[in-house]
DNA sequence: GCTATTGGTTAGTGGCAACTTACGGTTCGT
DNA sequence: ACGAACCGTAAGTTGCCACTAACCAATAGC
């Protein structure tokens, strides 16, 4: 998942579907890459979850899926919380022994 | 900063860090590169802001910088909130024209 | 002062992934 | 039915980046 953002072109991606549903075609005049990169880069973000899309006739619109993005918070937000939980583990630690070492 | 995120390497010595402040010698037992890679996304990972370091002797100590996890989290809610708000922007543009395709 | 430990830097290489070109398939319009 | 539009896939190339090996600097300990 955040493999899929790591990629410039494909955050431009999913910029540009921040502001809409589009097609690929409408996706070309945002992004400075060729079409066929641009499908490349949506069946990642496909398979990553950040994107889903619907056929529509010939046209196959693209959105945000509303469910990527929110267990990717969850993983930042699980990830904060023991970063900070382990951090103030350290603390308390090292205050304890503070004494043993010279002022 | 996503582009720090998109490494695997990366995010494994970010997993390590998490359980606490950590020598570069330390984290080579729970990464499994070798030393100069370590100290290399080290680097990469403090020009991102997300790690933070300090010179104790010899001992370079490495720790989860919280501004840096602080700052993605804001970009994630505000990319979060735009797709939402762009999302429901469009359906309601929808709903006002659905009367004029076939049922 | 000498050696060992710790860690950042450089040079060089290999592999992967992002990109383009070319092609094939499906649907809309006439 | 035929051409056009829209899109995905396959094949091939190129550039970048992650990694290792070798080297150098700084501090701790004797």
């Amino acid at each position: 998942m955040l493999d899929a953002l790591g990629d410039p072109t494909r955050r431009a991606i999913l910029t540009a579907l921040r502001r809409g549903p589009s097609s690929v075609a409408a996706l070309t005049e945002h992004v400075p890459v060729s079409r066929p990169a641009i499908s490349q880069h949506l069946k990642v973000l496909g398979q990553a979850g950040l994107v889903d899309h619907e056929a529509r006739g010939t046209r196959h619109i693209y959105r945000v899926d509303r469910d990527g993005l929110s267990s990717l918070r969850e993983w930042l937000d699980q990830f904060w919380g023991e970063a900070l939980d382990a951090y103030a583990e350290h603390v308390r630690r090292t205050e304890t022994t503070r004494g043993r070492r010279q002022p």
